[in-house]
RNA sequence: GGGCGCGUAGCUCAGUUGGGAGAGCGCGGCGUUCGCAACGCUGAGGUCGAGGGUUCGAAUCCCUUCGCGUCCA
C-alpha cells in the first residue's frame, strides 16, 4: 500500500469547488426535481430486521417495499443512507486506515424504483447526473453491464462509446437478496483516477485493471432487479415440511458450515421476471467526494481531512510525517465518525451484538491513540466535531450530542483503566520475566513518556520483587549499594539490572527460565489471558514488549481462542429451543385461537377444540389429570411481551360448577392459545365451557403494564432516548423493566422518573388502544422493540402525547386505574444494561407496610417512642418525632463502637500487667528460658500482645500462653527471634495441642492452636518445658 | 448462553502450604519556614462486597448471592 497520506505530489485534477455537503444536496435535489421522494435516513439500528447487524445499505429500509410486503404512497424515492460495515462477513475492519477507501462507517446516496421506472431511465439519469451535475468529463468514465444484459448495453451504447463498456460476470455484475427472492443484473460506473492512485505503481494498466491496483474506481452501482429466483423442485411438491427444514439444518450443523436449505433438499433454482421491475442504486458519498475534489484518497477530503487534522493537534502530531502515525490518525478520525453516528442511533458500548461491534471500534481508536501518546480521554471532543459536520444531513445529531459525548468518555475512562489493570497483569505475569532475559532496561529511559509509565508499570509488579529477594541479586545489589538495598531508587536498580547480561539474570532464577519454552516470547495462553481476562488485544501487547526485544506466541494465542469458540458453541448447542409438539403444529394449520379479553375477563359458549396431553392430542380427560386446552375463543392472555399469562377457571355453562382450573396460559404456536391447566370434570373435545379469568389478578397485571409503559416514557424524558426496552416482565405482583443504559441511575434520577410516572397517573389521562397498519404505526412515531417480529396489523398503544408504542398487552382504561407507582429496586444486569423493579396499585400498599411494620419494629428494639400509634401505623410521622428513631441508632451505633474500643484497649492493658507478672516465671530448659502459663486474657489479638510484651523481657526463649472461653482452649506460644533457627513455635504448639485434643500451627516465631478439652489445659501447659527440651 | 477475572482505608492497590490487616497517595495535628512547596514526626480512618459452610482459627479454602470488568457465541 502507498502512503499516500499527504499526497501533495498525488494531487488529482479538482473537478468542482464542490463539499460534502454540497454533493449530497445535488445528489438528493437531481433525483427530487424528477419526482423522487426525498427519504430520511433509517436508523444505522435496522428496524425489524435482525438479520442485519446495522445498515449497510441504501435500499435497506425499503427491502419490505421491494419484496412487495410493504407498500408506501411513492414509487420513487432517494436518499443518503447512514452505514456501518464492521464485524461479520464482511470484516474490513483492519483494513480501515491503511487504505485509502476502507470505512466503517460511510454514506450511500442512492435512487430508487419500487416497479416504477426501469433501465431506460437509470441509465441516462446516472450519466447526466454524473456528467452534467458533477462535471466529471466522459472520457475518465466506463461503463460495465452483466454479461447477459444485452437491454443495458444498448441503453448505454446510445450516451458511450461502445469502446468503454465492459461486460463482466456474475461475480461483479449480479446482484441478489438471497438464495431465493429478487435478483438481477447490476450496471457500474467506473472512474479512472489516473496512474498516481495506482496502489501496484501501474503507469499504464488499461480498464479493467486485472490486479484491481486501484486506478479504477466503481463510482455507482446500479441494481436491476428483475427476476425472481425460485426453488422450481419445491413449487412442484409443495412447500417443505418442518420436519425437512429440521433435517437440513442438522445437516449444516453436523456438516460444521453452512447448508442451505435449497441446497440440502437439491432444489433446481429458476428465475421468472418479475412483474413490476425495480431500481436499486448506490453511490458512496466518500469516494464521490474523493473523484470530485481531486483527491486520491477518501481521507484526503472534507469529510475526513478535518477531523485528521483534529487529531493531530490533539495527539500533537503532523499528519503527512510518518506512515505508522498517519494511519493511526486515519484510524481515529473513521472511528469517531463511526462511534458518534452509531450512539446517536442508540448503540451502546456493551459486550455484546451491536454494542460489542461498536466498543471494538471504539476500542481500536483509543489504542491508537496511546500510539500517539494520547493518554487523557480524546475521542470524545472529537464527537462535537462530527456533530457539526454532519448535522445538515442528519439533523438528529444534534439532539443527542450531549449523550454521546458522555457516552464516549465513560467508555474512554473505562478503557483506560481496564488497559491499566492488564498492564500490572502483563507486568506481574510470570511469562514476562520468564522470557524477558535479553531485556535493555536502559531503554525505558528513552521510552516515550506513556510507553515508559507502561515499562515502569510492568517492572514494579510483584515477580519483580521476587527477582529482588532471590539470594544472588541481593548480593550483587548489596555490593553496588550497600546495605541499603530496599530504598535504593527504582532508576538505580534498573540502571543496574540493565548492567546483567542475560546469563547472569538467568542465573537469578534458573526454574524461571527453565520453563520458558522459547526466550523472548510471551505464551499463547498468557497472550490469551490477557485479552480474554482484561481485554488487552494481543496488538497491543506486542507493542508493548517490543521495545523489550520480545516477541508474541500469536499462534499459541489463536489456538487458546480457537477453544474457547468451540466451548461457547458447545454450550450454545445445549440452549436449544424445545420443540414445540407436533400436535400443536397440525393444529395450527386449520385454528386459530380468537382472544376475547381485551374487552372482558369472562366469555361464554366456549367450544373445547383440542386437549393436548404431553404431546399428544386426546379426546377425553379424566378429572385431576393435567392437561392443556385449546379453546375456540378465551378471555384468557397468552403470556407475550413480558406480561405473564392468566389463571383462572373454565366453568359449566350456566352454572358455578369448576370443569378445569387454568393455571398458566401460553401460545405454543402462532395464533393458538393453550389453557396449562388441572381438569375437575371430565373434560371432552366439543365440550362448551364459560371461561373465567382470575379478574383482580388481570387488574394488578394491567396495572403494572400500562405502569411499564409510563416508566418507559418517563425514563426517555429523563435520561434520553438512548433508553431503549431490553427486557420486560409484567407480573401481578411487581414489574421489572431492562433497558440500555451506560451508568447506574443517581437517586435523584430515580426520584424524577418516579415523579414523572406519577404525575401522569394522577393526571388520569386516557390509554388508547387502536389496530392499524404496522408501517402506519411505525410512522406515526409508535415504539416499536427491534428484532420482534409484527404482523401486519398491529396494536398501538397511546397515552396522551407522553407514550406511544406498539403493544399487544392487557392495559387499564385510564392511567389513574394504577393508583400509584414506586420504585423498589434499581441494579444492572450487563455493562450498558440497566433494570427497575417497581410496584402499583395495591401491591405500594403492601410495600407500605412491609416498610412502616419493620420501622416500627425497629423502634421497639432500640426503645425509640413508636413513630406512630401502633406498629402498622408507623408510617404516620407527622406530628411525633421522627428523627428519634434515627438518633436512637445512631447513638446506639456509636457507642457500641466506643465500648468495644475501650474493652480492646483494656484487655491489651490488662495483658501487659499479666505479662508483667509471668516474666518471673520463667523455668530453665538446657539453658533456654520457657514461660508456660495459663491467662485470664481470651483475646487472641491481646494475648499476642502479651507474647510480644514478653520477648524482650525474657531476652530469649520461649513463651506458651493459653485461655479458655466458651469451653474451647486457646494457645498460642512464640519463640524469641534468636531461637527461631533451633526452635519452631509450630511445632511446639501443635505438640502441646494434641493433648488438648486440638490443632494448631503458624510461623516459627509465632504461632497459635486451639482445642476442645480446657480439663487437660493445666497438664498441656506443664508439658510445654518438655517439648522444647526434646526438640533441643 | 458459556468462560475468565476483580471487589481489602477517601483513592490506587499489596497481602500463598489458613495463624499479627498493610503500603503509597490523600486527610488531621505537631515541627521546620516570614509564608508556601518540599521535608520530618505523629494521628485518625477497615462489617476485608454480602450470606452460609469447613476449621481450634478464614481477607485467604468451599458454596450461594450482589456489584464491576473482560472475551467468545
Amino acid at each position: 500500500m502507498k502512503p499516500e497520506s499527504a499526497g501533495a505530489s498525488f494531487k488529482l485534477q479538482t473537478l468542482s469547488a464542490m463539499n460534502s455537503n454540497d454533493i449530497r444536496k445535488r445528489f438528493l435535489s437531481f433525483f427530487s426535481d424528477r419526482d423522487h421522494r426525498i427519504v430520511r435516513s433509517s436508523s444505522l439500528v435496522p428496524a425489524n430486521d435482525p438479520t442485519l447487524l446495522f445498515a449497510n445499505a441504501g435500499m435497506n429500509q425499503f427491502k419490505d417495499v421491494f419484496l412487495g410486503r410493504e407498500k408506501r404512497d411513492y414509487s420513487r424515492a432517494c436518499s443518503s443512507q447512514k452505514c456501518v460495515r464492521a464485524g461479520g462477513k464482511h470484516n474490513d475492519l483492519e483494513q480501515v486506515g491503511r487504505t485509502t477507501r476502507h470505512h466503517t462507517f460511510f454514506e450511500m446516496l442512492g435512487n430508487f424504483s419500487f416497479g416504477d421506472y426501469f433501465k431506460a431511465k437509470a441509465i441516462p439519469w446516472a450519466w447526466e447526473l454524473v456528467t452534467n451535475d458533477f462535471g466529471i468529463p466522459k472520457d475518465k468514465l466506463y461503463a460495465t453491464v452483466f454479461r447477459e444484459d444485452d437491454e443495458a448495453e444498448e441503453l448505454w451504447a446510445k450516451i458511450v462509446p461502445r469502446e468503454r463498456i465492459f461486460r463482466r460476470d456474475e461475480k461483479d455484475n449480479f446482484w441478489q437478496m438471497g438464495e431465493t427472492g429478487p435478483c438481477g443484473p447490476c450496471s457500474e460506473i467506473h472512474y479512472d483516477m489516473g496512474p498516481a492512485a495506482s496502489d501496484l505503481g501501474h503507469k499504464d494498466c488499461q480498464f479493467p485493471c486485472p490486479e484491481d491496483c486501484g486506478r479504477y474506481v466503481e463510482l455507482w452501482n446500479l441494481v436491476f432487479m428483475q427476476f425472481n429466483r425460485y426453488c422450481a423442485t419445491e413449487r412442484a411438491a409443495g412447500p417443505h415440511t418442518q420436519e425437512e427444514l429440521r433435517a437440513a439444518k442438522e445437516e449444516s450443523e453436523r456438516a460444521q458450515r453452512y447448508i442451505s436449505v435449497h441446497e440440502h433438499l437439491k432444489c433446481t433454482l429458476r428465475d421468472e421476471p418479475l412483474p413490476k421491475p425495480s431500481v436499486d442504486t448506490g453511490a458512496g458519498l466518500e469516494r464521490l467526494a474523493a473523484v470530485l475534489q481531486g483527491k486520491i484518497s477518501n481521507f484526503d477530503t472534507d469529510l475526513f481531512r478535518p477531523l485528521i487534522e483534529e487529531a493531530a493537534e490533539l495527539a500533537n502530531k503532523e499528519y503527512g510525517a510518518n506512515h505508522d502515525t498517519d494511519v493511526s490518525l486515519r484510524i481515529i478520525a473513521d472511528h469517531a465518525r463511526a462511534a458518534t453516528l452509531l450512539i446517536s442511533d442508540g448503540v451502546l458500548p456493551s459486550n455484546e451484538g451491536r454494542g460489542y461491534v461498536l466498543r471494538l471500534i471504539m476500542r481500536r481508536a483509543l489504542y491508537h491513540g496511546q500510539t500517539l501518546g494520547l493518554n487523557e480521554p480524546f475521542l470524545f471532543k472529537m464527537s462535537g466535531h462530527v456533530v457539526d459536520m454532519m448535522k445538515g444531513a442528519y439533523p438528529e445529531l444534534v439532539e443527542t450530542v450531549h449523550h454521546v459525548a458522555k457516552a464516549i468518555k465513560i467508555e474512554e475512562e473505562r478503557y483506560e483503566s481496564t488497559t491499566r489493570q492488564g498492564l500490572e497483569e502483563l507486568g506481574s505475569s510470570q511469562v514476562f520475566l520468564k522470557n524477558g532475559v535479553g531485556v535493555n532496561f536502559h531503554d525505558i529511559e528513552r521510552l516515550p513518556a506513556n510507553e515508559r509509565e507502561a515499562a515502569l508499570r510492568m517492572v514494579s509488579g510483584s515477580r519483580f520483587r521476587d527477582l529482588l529477594s532471590s539470594p544472588k541479586l541481593s548480593d550483587e545489589l548489596e555490593e553496588e549499594f550497600g546495605q541499603d538495598v530496599s530504598v535504593a531508587s527504582r532508576r538505580q536498580l534498573f540502571a543496574h539490572l540493565a548492567l546483567l547480561t542475560a546469563p547472569q539474570m538467568a542465573a537469578l532464577n534458573p526454574e524461571m527460565i527453565s520453563n520458558a519454552g522459547a526466550l523472548g516470547i510471551i505464551g499463547g495462553a498468557e497472550l490469551f489471558k490477557l485479552h480474554d481476562t482484561f481485554g488487552l488485544r494481543p496488538d497491543f501487547v506486542e507493542d508493548v514488549v517490543k521495545n523489550y526485544g520480545l516477541t508474541i506466541d500469536r499462534a499459541g494465542y489463536e489456538a487458546e481462542m480457537q477453544k474457547q469458540r468451540e466451548r461457547a458453541r458447545a454450550s450454545w448447542k445445549g440452549a436449544e429451543k424445545k420443540i414445540v409438539a407436533p400436535a400443536y403444529q397440525k393444529l395450527a394449520e386449520k385454528h386459530k385461537t380468537a382472544f376475547d379479553g381485551y374487552t372482558a375477563a369472562i366469555s361464554n359458549d366456549c367450544r373445547i377444540v383440542a386437549l393436548i396431553q404431553g404431546a399428544e392430542s386426546v379426546n377425553e380427560v379424566k378429572p385431576g389429570a393435567g392437561v392443556e386446552i385449546v379453546l375456540d375463543h378465551t378471555p384468557f392472555y397468552a403470556e407475550a411481551g413480558g406480561q405473564v399469562g392468566d389463571v383462572g377457571h373454565l366453568l359449566a355453562p350456566g352454572s358455578t360448577n369448576e370443569v378445569a382450573h387454568v393455571q398458566d396460559t401460553y401460545r405454543p404456536v402462532t395464533g393458538v392459545i393453550a389453557h396449562k391447566a388441572v381438569a375437575r370434570e371430565t373434560l371432552r373435545v366439543g365440550d362448551v365451557v364459560t371461561a373465567v379469568v382470575d379478574a383482580e389478578r388481570r387488574d394488578s397485571i394491567r396495572r403494572n403494564h400500562t405502569a411499564t409503559h409510563l416508566l418507559h416514557a418517563a425514563l426517555r424524558n429523563e435520561l434520553g432516548t438512548h433508553v431503549k426496552q431490553a427486557g420486560s416482565l409484567v407480573a401481578p405482583d411487581r414489574l421489572r423493566f431492562d433497558f440500555s443504559h451506560y451508568a447506574g441511575l443517581a437517586e435523584q434520577d430515580v426520584l424524577d422518573i418516579e415523579d414523572l410516572v406519577n404525575e401522569h397517573i394522577l393526571k388520569n389521562e386516557d390509554v388508547r388502544t387502536e389496530v392499524m397498519e404496522l408501517d402506519t404505526a411505525v410512522n406515526s412515531g409508535a415504539m416499536a422493540l427491534f428484532g420482534e417480529k409484527y404482523a401486519d396489523q398491529v396494536r398501538v398503544l397511546t397515552i396522551n402525547d407522553f407514550s406511544k408504542e406498539l403493544c399487544g398487552g392487557t392495559h387499564v382504561r385510564r392511567t389513574g386505574d394504577i393508583g400509584l407507582f414506586k420504585i423498589i429496586s434499581e441494579s444492572g444486569v450487563a455493562a450498558g444494561t440497566r433494570r427497575i423493579e417497581a410496584v402499583t396499585g395495591t401491591g405500594v400498599i403492601d410495600q407500605l407496610r412491609k416498610a412502616g411494620a419493620t420501622l416500627g419494629q425497629i423502634s421497639g428494639v432500640v426503645r425509640a417512642q413508636p413513630v406512630g400509634r401502633s406498629v402498622t401505623m408507623a408510617w404516620n410521622i407527622e406530628g411525633s418525632k421522627p428523627n428519634e428513631l434515627l438518633e436512637a441508632v445512631t447513638k446506639l451505633t456509636e457507642s457500641e463502637k466506643k465500648l468495644r474500643k475501650q474493652i480492646e484497649a483494656q484487655q491489651m492493658k490488662r495483658a501487659a500487667s499479666e505479662a508483667g507478672d509471668l516474666a518471673g516465671q520463667a523455668r530453665e530448659v538446657k539453658g533456654v528460658r520457657v514461660i508456660a502459663a495459663r491467662v485470664d486474657v481470651t483475646d487472641r489479638a491481646a494475648m499476642r500482645q502479651m507474647v510480644d510484651s514478653l520477648r524482650p523481657k525474657l531476652g530469649s526463649g520461649v513463651i506458651a500462653l493459653a485461655s479458655v472461653a466458651d469451653g474451647k482452649v486457646a494457645l498460642i506460644v512464640g519463640v524469641t527471634q534468636d531461637m527461631t533457627t533451633k526452635l519452631d513455635a509450630g511445632k511446639i504448639v501443635r505438640e502441646a495441642a494434641k493433648l488438648i485434643e486440638g490443632s494448631g500451627g503458624g510461623r516459627k516465631d509465632l504461632a497459635e492452636a486451639g482445642g476442645k478439652n480446657p480439663e487437660k489445659l493445666d497438664a498441656a501447659l506443664a508439658a510445654v518445658p518438655g517439648i522444647v527440651e526434646r526438640m533441643l
